[in-house]
DNA sequence: AATAAAATATACCGAATGGTATATTTTTGT
DNA sequence: ACAAAAATATACCATTCGGTATATTTTATT
């Protein structure tokens, strides 16, 4: 690892929850000079411009997410039910780390990124496609070991649960109270006990 | 309705898309002179300041959306899921409006005002809080009358809903995607008529 | 240790930002 | 129609913005 890539990391990890909070356009160089102690000239060294200096570190957030979340996916749980529950715990368990970083960084940057950063839009597309793709893989998997109602649309439920859950963040976040994404949790616990699995407990 | 009213309403009316599509931060006084024809001078007469013309253009934004909700759960539709029904209705008919002025205006303030413009954070706040009684009220007068399940926690359910709507909202945005609002509508549509309502069909 | 190359710092640029004091125009009450 | 008041326009301010050219320092190669 050379210098550079170094300094290119320090920056991503110290702007990392800055971005997040402040939002990627809101955030200014004397920001970014200030948390990371360099100047510009070490930046603009490093990185083309401000907005490839965003999307680096939109991807460091969204990868954090994303490793963290395939672990819920991975062969330490057994059954697709198992995945999808530890994937439900995920959010139970690390909503604090979440919320302290600045919330779900793919909802942060879809509202800012909309109208007026569609490069950093484009990432957080396939953010959002790889996330309901791995959900709905699991429930595919799960309907074609049995565990799993067939009739069930996973695209659908995938969604469903994602709707559930960015919308609990959102409410939690805003009301500051960590009930709502509790509650939005239960409900996706409940969908996957009693309308996916085919042994209704 | 004096002079300086219309102007205030003028240029309340002419910014409201541009704050919810650019965002308030990012919406700058050249583009509300702009927008609105007018000089600096005239905003700076009629506001005391630009954090104050976003306030007052979230308010008209949030307002427009609360008084078309009102009407659902008015006294057009006689019972409580009636009244659950039509305000489902009313996202599906209107989601294109919505999305042609930047998307749902509470969640757009929310992510934006959260860490970096607390004045505007409160009302979205109590807009969120005034949408969850409306529905959650509506419940509870569906119990009282024997329509809605007793054992349902209204409150609960409301935030369900909304999370739903303001999920499928973000989604759907940001995949381009009408389908995932109506899914989750139709999720909604499930709920009322499957959880809530005592006589399921 | 000397040198080439890479990385970082310094000092600056033009443009845009929010805001203000004052001049001008328009509206209002008589 | 006239004066007072209200509303709007003009011209300016300091500050901050993203970005750059160049100077300096640090690292790697021999």
């Amino acid at each position: 690892m050379s210098k550079a890539e170094k300094t290119k990391q320090h920056i991503i990890e110290k702007t990392a929850t800055l971005f997040n909070t402040k939002g990627y356009i809101s955030t200014s160089l004397s920001d970014i000079t200030q948390v990371t102690g360099l100047t510009k000239g070490s930046i603009y060294g490093n990185f083309e411009n401000k907005d490839e200096v965003a999307i680096e570190v939109y991807k460091y957030n969204a990868g954090i997410l994303s490793k963290t979340l395939s672990r819920s996916f991975g062969d330490e749980f057994p059954t697709s039910l198992d995945k999808l529950r530890a994937f439900v715990d995920f959010y139970r368990k690390n909503w604090q780390f979440v919320f302290a970083n600045g919330g779900c960084p793919l909802m942060n940057a879809a509202t800012e990124a909309d109208d007026s950063f569609p490069a950093l839009k484009t990432h957080v597309k396939q953010s959002f496609e790889k996330w309901m793709m791995k959900i709905s893989d699991t429930i595919a998997e799960g309907q074609s070991k049995g565990e799993i109602d067939e009739k069930i649309n996973a695209q659908q439920y995938a969604s469903l649960f994602i709707m559930l859950i960015e919308g609990g963040i959102l409410l939690s976040k805003t009301m500051g109270d960590q009930s709502y994404l509790n509650h939005a949790l239960d409900k996706v616990n409940q969908m996957i006990n009693h309308e996916l699995n085919i042994l209704p407990s």
